[in-house]
DNA sequence: TTGAAAGCGCTAACAA
DNA sequence: TTGTTAGCGCTTTCAA
């Protein structure tokens, strides 16, 4: 049986408020107190019981990470880099994964199994901005991503339209005037595809390029597979391209893949740009031009926020909306 | 202010025990009483509080996932399948990344953060067979990987020695003679990189070819970059090689990476297999032939032995040692 | 500076 | 079938 303050009270001959106190490292205490206290704590090995200590605080150093799930490369990235943050603040991460299924996203927000965490970094993908009522629940959430905006809390996004555009128009400047899209999303004026998406028609608009909806080929889930297949539409519709934007960089890396089965060169015949710059776009070949959407700044920022939140302890503070700064980063597959 | 059993209880006209055992699905209760507490609980929108659920019942509901990082792919997937085997269970997973280092490897099995999981499964890679005394802790462990053997817990692994002698039996099945190893670690007899590394030396005594050292190049993480520098100093070198066996994907396909860089072709002149099978390897250029070490099996068998521990509720039962069955996945980065 | 005691919300033993 | 009650281990007033 694990030791309790009392059992530390008793060893120590202390009252159980005075090993509270050691144990919470407050000040006022008499050297020697705190000495044979912090004997008696060694001796027994005593734990604090997490369960009780929340029971009566009301917290738990608990927060929750809800994302759709942490095979794609882009949110074990993200996860990494929350996770590490929280630890900076004492807190530890409980991840949750929705697929990426609406029902799923809004079922865990109201579900008794995260209701020991503290908050939450949410990350929903299936939601969609009718559902921003689901989001005022009663505990500090954070939200990510770009499907829902002006909801009741936080949100800490990028710039999508901007860096979408910025990496269209570096293909433009390399000349390239017919680029494909892949992942694109029907039906949506919100989320990373739609924001993506306007962000690419900005720069041919711009640049006087016509938009032709040949070039963009849909899809749902941003993996590997969809980009692969969604290029093989592509080709075998027989509509010209010189260039690709991949709207994530897995989708470019499938992509990429099918350009090289086909004998197409990269970045020659056909550029190709992605979008998240995860750690493997490096290691390809032809290494893969992407944007760097600030991933991390995204996940500290979010950690940082929550525990602001956590440290108000439920008083209310007007709601912020964090856009980070992204970067493009020129690598193999595209010209120059 | 969240609603307690004691709101619900008042609301309904009932007792609070009455309450507990709606909540908990008991069966001895009338219809009509299980009916009118039911409305109560929909109408204050009742949730119970897990802190004291967990302080009264000792069992949280939580299990602790200790991993180096997520951002390395194969403990990315491993942790995307055990979350979702947890929550076949109804557990939550409350993730810790060690980087891999021992001191902290072990500071976290003694850790009052973990304190509010009901058990842990725990993959190490600092730890080594001296440290398998930290693994006597109060709580139930499931240990992953192959840093510890015959420790006192449940131990869920890969064949490596196996696998890695049929990765390099199909080397030589294809004629490779000088087959190269990617990220080896020196002065080791246990872990993966060991144990593989045997593997590997098995199947070249099988076929009666010489071990040459100078074919073995060290590292520490397997990280792509870490691939990607051993394989460069393999090429300056001078050794000549047709093959190389990366101990892990990452490592083989930073290693293809520089291959490439330096105009040599796979699998023709160098033949390359990687070992994990992380979702990447099928998208290459060429696709990776690589060893399935059935991660999916590793973690959905951890997670089953942990919920049957639990289940134990502490009493002693046989400590069980499993190894999940692989499979090596021919593609084109090997002849054939 | 330290102690006594209440009570966080729940489960479970026991009673009715 | 339902109610009463003790107490899990801790934090936190309030008092000494």
């Amino acid at each position: 049986m694990a030791a309790t303050l009392h059992d530390v009270a008793k060893q120590a001959g202390v009252s159980i408020k005075t090993v509270s106190n050691v144990v919470n490292g407050y000040t006022n205490i008499r050297p020697e107190t705190r000495a044979r206290v912090q004997e008696a704590i060694d001796d027994l090995g005593y734990q604090p019981n997490l369960s009780a200590r929340s029971l009566r605080s009301g917290k738990s150093g608990v927060i929750g990470l809800v994302l759709p799930e942490l095979s794609l490369s882009y949110f074990a990235e993200l996860a990494d880099a929350v996770i590490a943050r929280a630890a900076t603040h004492g807190l530890v991460v409980l991840v949750e994964q929705t697929g990426a299924d609406r029902e799923r996203e809004i079922a865990v927000l109201s579900s008794p199994r995260m209701r020991l965490t503290d908050g939450l970094i949410f990350s929903p993908l299936g939601m969609g901005q009718e559902d921003a009522g689901f989001l005022e629940v009663d505990y500090p959430v954070i939200l990510l991503g770009e499907r829902i905006f002006g909801g009741p809390t936080d949100h800490v996004t990028m710039r999508n339209v901007e860096a979408a555009r910025a990496a269209t128009e570096l293909l433009l400047a390399a000349g390239r005037r017919r680029i494909a899209v892949v992942g694109a999303h029907r039906d949506e004026t919100l989320g990373s595809a739609a924001l993506r998406l306007e962000g690419y028609r900005q720069a041919l608009e711009a640049a006087g390029v016509d938009y032709d909806p040949a070039l963009v080929s849909f899809t749902t889930l941003w993996h590997r597979a969809n980009g692969a297949a969604s290029m093989r539409a592509l080709l075998e519709s027989g509509v010209g391209f010189d260039a690709v934007f991949g709207l994530n960089d897995a989708l470019a890396l499938g992509a990429m893949r099918v350009l090289q089965e086909k004998g197409l060169r990269i970045p020659s015949d056909v550029a190709v740009i992605g979008f998240d710059d995860i750690d493997e776009a490096q290691y390809m070949v032809p290494s893969l031009t992407t944007v760097d959407p600030g991933r991390t700044a995204i996940a500290e920022t979010a950690v940082d926020l929550l525990v602001e939140r956590l440290a108000l302890g439920g008083r209310e503070a007007p709601r912020r909306e964090i856009l980070v700064d992204f970067d493009v980063i020129a690598r193999e597959s595209t010209p120059g």
